[in-house]
DNA sequence: ATGCCTTACGTTATACGTAATTATT
DNA sequence: AATAATTACGTATAACGTAAGGCAT
């Protein structure tokens, strides 16, 4: 039977072109090489070099032999690449969100849930978000709709609800709703990475935004400054902020529900998930 | 490293379910099967089986890792069967002949000029004859025509003509010329097997023909019968058949010229035939 | 003289077998 | 009891290294 090991020096020899820099890169010596080569060449019972005094060449089986043998090298090399990549894949749950906010809440709950699993996540938002799950680039989809899809399972997380946080001395902290067609002209300060939320900001044309990388830095530069910033219902309840007054936006933009999504084949690594998610849903609308 | 055994044994688990059974197939103790499953799981860092007291299941991991075997044995088993053949290939000269009489000539002459080769032949005619060579079933073919291809290197044989055989006493042994049309309505013996001069008796619908599948049964039965045949320029020097009148055939279509061609990839290999084949042709038209 | 391959022989790694152990049906 | 897997330990195959030899450049 055929070797991984004569296969490995086979081409080791073609890549070197003689038998003692081969074996010097395969930390072999010589007739430990020359050996394997014979054997070889009974196995298959065909030469595989043209054989001098004291050289040898291979010849056009040899080359055909070093053909067939890098692919099944590389194909030895990709089960176990493979195989890890899957185990490792077994082992992780990984969430994309098209927002953060439903990371604060899906992350700890994941861990909980699962504690052996590791969670890795990713926030970020484009057209066709959906084939982050159909394509199976993560095992969990936070969608800003829901998604009908015979495939796909989708179960409502909760609502956002976008508002203006202004210092009380703000022109508009008068007001008790306002629209984000009153904002424009105003200088916001405004998180880096929003993913789905982008689109707002990306249609307001005539206002300044200040992006801020480092959510720390954010909110330091909200309490120092008078600047109206962007904030939202999942925010405000664990805002410490001192002196700012939220005002709801009313446009429909500024309001989403998400929904959390993974593949009906996933369905019975999720059953936990789906439970938790389902009695939190009956729980959370009374204290609305 | 991974080791073809290791991948022959997955697999031979994953066949026959466990691994007593697997053991038994392997002609191998489960001892040795255990621990050669418990190092290759060590070496993919990852586990293969589920593993009860006494019962081991293989899981996901397990079932990917049996797919990729499976081809990478399959590739393995692969290469040395087409290093095989291809050595085959190298050192036999196949020929495909449209007719038989090039045959007689050719291999004669190959044997000759590559005395350790072995030379196969095959005679059959039929459509794109042309592929044979270029989809490389042989490595000579014998037209009945020149070839005009960039790739085909394209040698002159030799010419053959068609003659009919009658007894003495047959009506038409007075002729000194015959055409096809003139043997309509007689009955002809003819050999079973003629490749591209087929053709002939093929548009001869008004002629029974009683075929022979040994070339000396035809023999015995021509010099037994006072039945018409054909015979060819090639075939009435070495005839010894005894009153005989040989009357050649007039029509266009019972001549013919054989080539001999070649891939130009083969010329190197051919080149000694090449020069055969050049110097006899110029040493025979003289004796014509 | 140096480089390159081969032959001969001794060594060692490791894949394998046997026997014993544990657990399940 | 019978079946199945694992553990422990000894064995043997064969891959490897060292030493030596031949033949080129």
């Amino acid at each position: 039977m055929i070797e991984m090991y004569q296969l490995r020096q086979l081409v080791a020899i073609a890549d070197c072109g003689n038998l003692s820099k081969a074996a010097e890169q395969l930390h072999l010596s010589q007739p430990a090489l020359s050996r394997t080569m014979k054997n070889l060449e009974d196995l298959l019972g065909v030469p595989l070099f043209e054989r001098g005094k004291n050289k040898i060449e291979m010849n056009e089986n040899g080359r055909l032999a070093v053909e067939y043998a890098r692919k099944v090298l590389e194909d030895a090399d990709l089960l176990v690449e493979r195989v890890r990549a899957f185990d490792e894949s077994q082992r992780t749950i990984s969430v994309c969100s098209c927002a953060p906010s439903p990371l604060w809440m899906l992350i700890p709950a994941l861990s909980e849930l699962y504690p052996n699993m590791k969670i890795s996540s990713e926030m970020k938002y484009h057209d066709n978000f959906l084939n982050e799950l159909t394509k199976k680039k993560c095992h969990l989809l936070v969608m800003p709709e829901a998604v009908d899809n015979p495939e796909i399972k989708c179960i409502k997380l909760f609502e956002e609800q976008l508002y203006l946080s202004v210092p009380p001395a703000h022109p508009l902290s008068g007001y008790f709703e306002i629209s984000l067609q009153d904002l424009e002209g105003e200088t916001m300060l405004l998180f880096h990475d929003l993913g789905y939320w982008s689109h707002i900001h990306n249609e307001m044309k005539n206002t300044r935004f200040i992006f801020q990388q480092e959510l720390d830095s954010l909110t330091e530069l909200i309490k120092v400054s008078a600047l109206p910033a962007f904030t939202s219902s999942l925010i405000i309840p664990h805002d410490t902020t001192p002196n700012r007054i939220y005002i709801p936006i009313t446009d429909e933009s500024a309001k989403v529900t998400f929904y959390c999504c993974y593949r009906k084949d996933d369905a019975k690594r999720f059953k936990e998930l789906k439970i938790y998610l389902q009695n939190r849903n009956q729980e959370l609308p009374p204290k609305k």
